[in-house]
DNA sequence: AGCACGCCGACT
DNA sequence: GTCGGCGTGCTC
């Protein structure tokens, strides 16, 4: 990925202004400037559009292919601080990747509409510079008001008053004499700066030294670095990054990390704390309102130091980055899925490279695309060889599913059921893993084999039996259990098929009598506070047996926890996804890292019924690296990302004909013969999600091929009748 | 994304 | 006869 440049003159000096707007359509408007205005890139203005009046951006010298009379005057501008060139370079950037109108990734970068109001000001009071004191009668009260402002920062009525003891009428009278001056201030949140003098932990000579080297390259300013921090699960990595958001701290620049579930990483909130002495700021969806907006207005002004957020946080204006973390490279919530369509792990690259800083990638499982990368000499890589502490590795070992026998309706096999009847046994605690939400994915007629299917979507209705409903987990359509079945009215015929983590549930209570098991899935914690709760409760052994779906894999540190049970590993296998064996691998090699974090070893038990399958050797070889050169063989003989460019092509609409008729024009459209080319249409794997049929069309090209080009002109040649949708996912992640 | 314009059904 | 339903198409 090669960031493209955007010519920005550092002031517009003709009568005439492009404008980007944060709307939809094709790109800036040209707005005439007024006499006397001074206008620079980044500035926020107020535009005319139609009947209304809105803020957009200036965005560069006009375009002027517009006709004179329908030029209209820029309104005003905006008295707060411009967009940073750095983020006008990434927003035009990751318009032209994605193929998105850069209005709306521009939108993105203002999703505060209230951070853009005047700020909001107080009246606070200063010592008058060369005030002449003399013939002014000097009151006790007055001298202890003039002490206490002597340093010559302002300070609100109330303020003065209760420190000094006097009342306001003290002040206003040597305001009135000319010695105190009334002064128009922001009213500043009062934020703790994380220290970066603070001692850290003591690190281990592997984080020493890692540290040591991310230290320098900040040190060096090392612009466009990219750093693959590489390390197992419990190496450290958070505390070797923390050195290198220090050395950026040292530097009095700002610092962007991006977390994967931001909400629910208490655990690492807490070490931030104990390192830097004060929390950082926050940005995802659960920050609203006016914490929002002086957040938004911190960064802007540099106040905010450190931000932890979410992929959206990219679009922040931060003025001076100094770092980016990415914490968690592999995960896919990075991808954003709707909307505008982008990874926020690309999207750092690239900001990170606008604002000449250096990124850092941390992971124990990094992504196919990272790693060869680093083989191409593009990204360093840093490795975290050991365990912290000195505790190993869990042992992984398979269980062979083919070779259990088990009743039916039943899912933990006898050798696993034996591993934690010895592991409670031993006072430990022991974690069951199923990668799916609620009791049972599926609900079938006994009598007539009708099964339950969202009226909206191509897929089967999951029993969530806790909450007393049938959901979708794709529209989220949810519905009573019906009590007859619809297509042949047999009542009490239901039965259902397969596990959820609910139902496993219910066999643990069943196959391990007196023991305390807490449940962990999205369904179970409905707020942060519940979650963190539950994770206490965890930790402090209130629990032997945690059963939870992806949501216990990421960033929790059980000391008692010795064992892993992965009910089904063979889940995430099927699906025909391009990624689906590296995101296996990732996700059941980050569940089996929970197990022996403490003093005492742990292992992991992996129920399979392809035991032979590269995922699960490599697994239980623990040779990550040679899993991802077989991937990577796999994928550079097929074309295939990291090798090749795709991009998905999905055609979505209400009508299920009207849908085929667009396909049929696209596909007689289609670029043929060159190196490009076009496989589909295919119903999409969903075919109807949220009442919308949908096909897909992939496109191929050989690395280093721009494909977004080739894809607008196709695109253009075929106009869309109305209802019909195109969406164009480059880069695709997963294929739904 | 708004907002107006426009062309068909149920009301005072 | 009008009020208003939301489909369609602009907005420099």
């Amino acid at each position: 990925m090669k960031p493209g440049l955007v010519r920005t003159p550092s002031r517009i000096v003709s009568d005439r202004a492009a404008v980007l707007i944060p709307l939809p359509v094709a790109g800036a408007y040209d707005y005439r400037v007024p006499e006397g205005m001074e206008l620079a890139p980044g500035q926020f203005v107020r535009v005319p559009l139609g009947v209304r009046e809105v803020t957009g951006v200036v965005w560069g010298a006009a375009e002027g292919d517009i006709d004179e009379t329908k030029l209209r005057d820029i309104a005003g501008v905006l008295e707060i601080p411009p967009l940073p060139a750095d983020l006008l370079r990434t927003v035009a950037w990751t318009a032209s990747y994605t193929m998105t109108p850069p209005g709306a990734v521009l939108r993105m970068a203002m999703s505060v509409p209230e951070a853009l109001d005047p700020p909001r000001v107080e009246t606070a009071y200063v010592v008058a510079p060369a005030a002449a004191s003399d013939g002014v009668r000097m009151t006790d009260a007055r001298k202890r008001v003039l002490d206490f402002l002597a340093d010559g920062r302002a300070r609100k009525a109330a303020e003065i008053a209760r420190a000094t003891g006097t009342g306001a009428g003290v002040v206003r009278g040597l305001v009135g004499r000319g010695l105190v001056r009334a002064v128009s201030v922001e009213p500043a949140m009062d934020v703790p700066r994380p220290d970066w003098r603070r001692r850290g932990p003591s690190l281990t000579p592997s984080q020493e030294s890692a540290a040591t080297r991310l230290r320098g390259q900040i040190a060096a300013n090392a612009e466009d670095k990219v750093t693959l921090l590489d390390g197992i699960t419990g190496s450290g990595k958070t505390e070797v990054y923390f050195e290198a958001i220090a050395a950026a701290l040292a530097r009095g620049r700002q610092v962007l990390v991006l977390l994967p579930e931001i909400a629910l990483t208490v655990d690492w909130l807490r070490r931030f704390e104990n390192r830097f002495g004060a929390p950082p700021f926050h940005w995802h969806s659960d920050v609203t309102g006016a914490r929002r907006r002086e957040t938004w207005r911190a960064v802007s002004t540099g106040r905010a130091r450190v931000v932890v957020g979410a992929r959206s946080a990219l679009f922040l204006p931060f003025s001076d980055l100094g770092l980016i973390v990415v914490d968690e490279e592999h995960d896919g919530s990075f991808k954003q899925e709707d909307g505008v369509i982008y990874n926020a792990r690309d999207i750092a690259v690239v900001r990170a490279h606008h604002a000449a800083c250096p990124v850092v990638l941390a992971s124990a499982t990094p992504t196919l695309e990272t790693v060869v990368n680093v083989e191409r000499g593009r990204y360093e890589r840093i490795v975290l060889p050991e365990r912290f502490g000195g505790s190993a590795m869990p042992r992984i070992a398979a269980i062979d599913m083919r070779r259990e026998s088990l009743p039916s309706q039943t899912w933990l096999s006898p050798s696993l059921r034996d591993a934690v009847t010895r592991t409670l046994g031993a006072g430990e605690q022991a974690l069951l893993f199923l990668n799916r939400r609620g009791y049972a994915p599926l609900t079938l007629c006994r009598a007539c084999g009708h099964r339950i299917e969202c009226p909206n979507c191509s897929a089967w209705l999951v029993d969530h039996r806790l909450a007393r409903k049938l959901q979708c987990h794709h529209c989220g359509f949810a519905a009573r259990p019906p009590g007859a079945c619809p297509k042949c009215e047999a009542d009490d015929a239901f039965v259902a098929c397969g596990p959820g983590v609910e139902r496993l549930s219910e066999e643990a209570d069943e196959a391990f009598p007196g023991a305390r098991t807490a449940l962990m899935s999205s369904d179970a914690l409905r707020s942060a506070a519940a979650a963190e709760e539950l994770i206490g409760g965890i930790r402090r052994h209130d629990y032997d047996i945690v059963i939870g779906t992806q949501l216990v894999a990421k960033g929790h540190n059980f000391p008692d926890l010795t064992l892993v049970g992965v009910v089904d590993a063979d889940l995430g296998l099927d699906g025909g996804d391009l990624r689906a064996a590296e995101r296996s691998f990732q996700v059941l090699h980050q569940v089996a890292g929970r197990a022996g974090r403490g003093s005492r070893p742990g292992r992991a038990l992996i129920q399979t019924y392809n035991p032979d399958h590269p995922v699960m050797a490599a697994l239980v070889a623990g040779d990550r690296d040679g899993f991802l050169a077989s991937e990577s063989r796999a994928r550079e003989a097929h074309g295939m990302p990291p090798f090749g460019r795709l991009a998905g092509i999905v055609v979505s609409g209400r009508s299920e004909a009207a849908v085929d008729t667009a396909c049929r024009a696209l596909g007689r459209a289609a670029p043929r013969g060159g190196e490009i080319r076009v496989l589909g249409p295919a119903p999409a794997p969903l075919a109807l999600i949220r009442g919308r049929h949908r096909r897909r069309f992939l496109v191929k090209a050989p690395q280093g091929v721009r494909i977004q080009p080739t894809i607008e002109r196709w695109l253009r040649q075929v106009p869309m009748r109305r209802g019909v949708r195109i969406h164009v996912d480059i880069d695709p992640y997963t294929f739904l």
